[in-house]
DNA sequence: TTGAAAGCGCTAACAT
DNA sequence: ATGTTAGCGCTTTCAA
């Protein structure tokens, strides 16, 4: 691969004007920019990104960190998150943990301020702490899609309000006149999936109920985890009218089990998730949830963290996103003799 | 962020030291590998990815560019690809093209060997000339799950017989008695998905049978394309009793439409798709399907790439899959009134 | 065992 | 408008 030094000397000028010719930096004549095109052309020449970073000191990459990106809600992230990065002029870096927050925790301490000028961590396990024994000055790090509003650690991040998703599901069946509920609760990514149920659990409250131990299932966060989670309840709960998940991947195991049971969905039981993933609107029937707006989440999260790069702040960055807001579709239903 | 000299100031050693303790090359005395490890961890320093890089004339990158990260295989290879890549120390950047072929030579214009020390191609729709139009020496570009065998063009690829899938498909609708049959054809993804087409052509030809024109359907890779054209061809063929599609995210799209019509699966119409993705696995019914086995292209891809990077060669290097396999579910049935 | 110094390929002052 | 030169932070001979 030819050098910026190699062209020069094919153009017979120096570095300095190739590279000034590379970034057209108006400071050339028109005669030698020519000249040096042709160079540029006959060589095949591509500029070396890494010297370049390292001058520039800025890579312009960064990177995403997420735990699963089998579990469909993190390739919809990444795809609104990539576009955006590449029309700023970012490169982006998917870092897959496999739900370990220790590779989590590795790659930052590998990459960030390093390789990447900055990292958006998405759901990754990787406590505040950690984060900030990094302190990488000048290089952020942003957390995507949080719960908690935590203003003591100085991290920026975007928050989601799960509690109120998980409020609106629950007022949701409520209104349909569901009494007797099960939950089905995802674990591995810490309060994420509990605020969600607090907020289920609130919107009975306000209706007078509560949501027994013996109807909340803690399963692994798969269509498989629903769909084990659902028969357990049945069995023991044959009575339920309706089911909570606290997402959609979960509800999808949940529809499954109903309909290797030949229960019909919603007439004998409805079903309700949380995130609208594609395969919300794509299964059958089609799943009620709780949208949260993945593609704003992760415009919001991306932009703040490139926003942070190219214009640094001192003070904590919150930002929150809108609301997420009930998408009704075939899975819910009134209870049975009701209305 | 600190760098090497700092560390070597504090510890009043020079940066090779330093520099040998960091890669523990085993020339530095204990007693100063423990003053520079007290250094680096007084510093909290950590080594510039970038600067690195252009010192070793390595990156330890390496980008897989891919054409759409939100269809279900992708993710799945990329799991894959990702833990491979980061068992062997390198870092593994996804590029997203939007199926965009222009946007996936742009990628390849900037990252082969300037960025990256390797590439991986999977799907892209970039062409042969392309990448030959960049001749990276020293930084391979492997096509990953092509079907073309081309030995002239000089690109490394691993070669998936799809061929031979859609081929497996047919036959097993033959064997249970099926005759009018409906196909539904992915477009985008250029040679791939007609040579599963063919293969299940040849599947039919080898017992006297044609498929019409009018029953194949080409639609968009997704969900709703399978829908669609499940539509349409229902609609000019009812009396078809099985559809082939020729991947697994269009025959549940194809399994969709025929649950929205009350058609049931596999009684009334069997449907079969090739991939098996996890999707497959997950719908109900089970979707019978072609196993191209994704784990194993996409290991021996990562690995042929990490392989050619380390080791390079000169001859055109064109390493095969082993061939799909039948994975029968419950999607298909043998025809009414057969046996 | 450690230090000195050159250089990876580029950018960016500063000169001319 | 172009050239000169000094780095960016690291690795890596070669000396000491």
């Amino acid at each position: 691969m030819a050098t910026l030094s190699e062209v020069a000397r094919l153009a017979g000028v120096t570095t300095a004007t190739v590279s000034n010719v590379l970034r057209n930096t108006q400071k050339v004549k028109p005669a030698t920019v020519q000249k040096v095109q042709e160079a540029i052309a006959a060589t095949g020449y591509r500029p070396n990104l890494m010297a370049r970073a390292l001058a520039e000191g800025k890579s312009s990459m960064v990177a995403l960190v997420l735990p699963d990106i089998n579990n469909p809600f993190y390739p919809e992230f990444v795809r609104v998150a990539e576009r955006v990065a590449r029309h700023r002029n970012y490169f982006l870096m998917v870092c897959n943990t496999d739900e370990r927050p220790d590779i989590g925790l590795a790659y930052l301490h590998q990459i960030a301020g390093t390789l990447a000028d900055g990292v958006l961590v998405l759901h990754a396990g990787i406590s505040a702490d950690d984060i900030h024994a990094l302190k990488t000055r000048r290089s952020p790090i942003v957390l995507a899609s949080e719960e908690q509003v935590d203003l003591a650690n100085h991290i920026p991040h975007v928050v989601v309000n799960f509690h109120r998703a998980g409020q609106i599901a629950g007022q949701h069946l409520l209104d349909l006149g569901h009494r007797r509920m099960g939950a089905i609760v995802g674990c591995g990514l810490e309060g994420m999936q509990i605020a969600r149920l607090d907020g289920f659990v609130s919107a009975l409250s306000a209706a007078d109920l509560t949501l027994h131990e013996a109807l909340v299932r803690n399963v692994r966060d798969t269509v498989a985890g629903g769909h084990e989670a659902t028969d357990s309840l049945l069995e023991q709960h044959p009575d339920i009218t309706a089911i909570f998940c606290t997402n959609d991947l979960m509800a999808y195991g949940a529809c499954q089990a109903l309909a290797d049971r030949g229960i019909r969905i919603p007439q004998d039981i409805s079903v309700i998730g949380i995130t609208d993933i594609q395969l919300a609107r794509d299964m059958r029937p089609a799943l009620t949830t709780v949208a949260l707006g993945i593609e704003q989440v992760a415009t919001i999260s991306i932009n703040l963290l490139l926003d942070l790069i190219e214009n640094p702040q001192h003070e904590p960055t919150i930002v929150p996103v809108p609301d997420p807001v009930l998408v009704v579709r075939a899975s819910t239903a009134p209870v049975r003799g009701s209305i």
